[in-house]
DNA sequence: CTGAAAGCGCTTACAG
DNA sequence: CTGAAAGCGCTTACAG
């Protein structure tokens, strides 16, 4: 491979100093405009390659952000990839670029930092996904900017950006009760995660705010403690709509409820979270949450670059509004 | 923040000079053992990170891979998301890092390179996903290695990685065949990707093997030329298995069929391909071709590094093998 | 085994 | 408006 041309090279051609040349190519004062266009001509013709890496050095910035997802979110169906690419995405805007970096179990528990951490390589991480308490707190120690993408701790001083999981089941069981539901039940194990104990919190507000009583058997367990999905056990008094914690459970539960002749939206009404793949392969397509993944990044992405840029500021925690798509699992009673 | 700990730092307050801790730190020749020891541990309490960038200065090599993943072929589904997760994997063990680069149909249009190429950032691309002609055209013409992963085009001298599309409709196939099967349609536009044309050219093998005679109302449309999904006409004399192109089409044929009243497997054998989500959403679930995504990115990645370490080989269209995951859509006749 | 010198490609003051 | 000098943090010869 040939040695790539320099700016050095460039000002050879014209006569004039590599200083000239690094201004007029990024745009700063100090460069007649005459001579600016001549030599911005001349790089392209040279075929010109600017060397980001020599900038970092003195800058002592690399332009790189990593984003650190454990490995036990990914996957062929990883919700998170769309997080990835849309962040990905959006640094492109900012003339920045994405390095992803799968936290694998091992790394977790023995709190090996990422080597793009080692090595200088980014300015700032995002973090998409929850991880272990103790790799939570090695990070904070670490000197660079951190945003926590998709869930959050108990540290009031870490960023992050998640889903209005609260408010989100609020509005879909307002929404319910606005089409003449009012035996709701809810499907979520309310230990299991804090989205689903969170989204549990919105339905129980929209309860109480219609003056509608909360039944223990309406608070259906979907999965046991270490997040397999199980069977639902359906109550005695069948309820005329069932608010699903996600799109997968809802997916499930409708099977579940069409195997024993119930028929959807008619005899039941079921509403999900998320609006994920299982949204529309359900029959009927589930009305359900969708998470606003593209203001979620935009957020997250623009509080790392603030980071960097030393603004010091503490953002906390900023929860982001998903919208209701209507679809056909709904039947005003 | 306050200014990181150069080598410098570390040499000073040890007596000794950078050229020596720098020896010491990436286990270079030259340096005693005991005082590599001391100026290890130095730099660990010191809190040293080693800075690439400085090294990808000198060096002219920054350590990332990008990945050009068409924006056409982005979702929360992307089945091209686990290639990437598994690239970047594979990556890390190398100490090389992935920058993922969504190309938009704008500047795949606009023939624009990624800004990740203009500033130097990656010593190479793979391309994860069929691009245009034309972007094709002008990444041939640059000067640093490039792989073609999933697909190839006909250029003789790009190398790429691709699943045994062939190869595995032709195993699946024969797989029915030895199951008793005789009557086998394909579905799939024979005409749309050179994916469905390769595993219809494997099906058409088996049956060329066994002196099946091949029907033309066998051969089942399941996509319009833009590669929108439509309903199958099944044929007047119903065969008694399928080979779908893909398990979203097995998906949607089972539907269809259930939907008439036949019963699967009992009445109609069905087999996909890919072993992706749809597979196992599918009732029964899918006897399918899983392809082997790791292996394909460990040769992917084997190779491009490779070609950056100045291995000017050309490697060519390297197939990998998937294999047969048999689940309960197939009956013995 | 150890290190002074020069260099990678760029930028940042500063002087003219 | 233009550029000589010094520097970013590292490495590569080469000399001792």
């Amino acid at each position: 491979m040939i040695r790539n041309v320099t700016m050095q090279d460039i000002a050879d051609r014209l006569g004039v100093s590599k200083v000239t040349v690094s201004k007029a190519l990024t745009n700063k004062d100090g460069v007649g405009e005459e001579l600016r266009e001549k030599i911005k001509k001349l790089a392209m013709e040279m075929g010109y390659r600017y060397n980001s890496n020599a900038k970092s050095v003195k800058a002592g910035i690399s332009y790189n952000i990593g984003v650190i997802s454990p490995e036990k979110f990914s996957g062929p169906i990883s919700f998170y990839m769309s997080f990835y690419q849309s962040i990905s995405k959006v640094l492109e805007q900012k003339n920045y670029s994405a390095i992803l970096h799968i936290l694998t179990s091992k790394d977790e528990k023995e709190l090996q930092l990422p080597r793009a951490y080692n090595e200088c390589k980014v300015d700032g991480f995002i973090v998409l996904g929850q991880i272990e308490n103790n790799y939570i707190e090695i990070l904070r120690d670490i000197d660079i900017p951190i945003v926590f993408l998709d869930f959050y701790d108990q540290h009031e001083d870490i960023d992050s950006v998640i889903t209005d999981n609260f408010y989100g089941a609020y509005t879909i069981t307002n929404y319910l009760v606005k089409n003449g539901h009012r035996d709701i039940a809810y499907v979520g194990n309310i230990y299991a995660t804090s989205s689903i104990q969170d989204r549990y919190l919105g339905y129980i507000k929209s309860l109480l705010e219609h003056r509608i009583p909360v039944r223990d058997d309406y608070i259906i367990n979907d999965r046991n403690d270490s997040g397999v999905l199980i069977d639902a056990v359906l109550p005695e008094k069948m309820p005329t709509a069932f608010v699903c914690n996600c799109d997968q459970v809802a997916y499930k539960l409708i099977g579940r409820l069409k195997a024993e002749g119930y028929k959807i939206p008619d005899d039941c009404s079921v509403v999900g979270f998320d609006n994920d793949i299982y949204a529309t392969l359900c029959e009927p397509n589930l009305t359900t949450i969708q998470v606003n993944v593209k203001e979620m990044t935009r957020l997250a992405v623009e509080i790392i670059i603030k980071k960097i840029k030393k603004n010091q500021k503490v953002y906390g925690r900023v929860p982001v509004r998903g919208e209701i798509i209507f679809r056909e699992s709904v039947k005003p009673l």
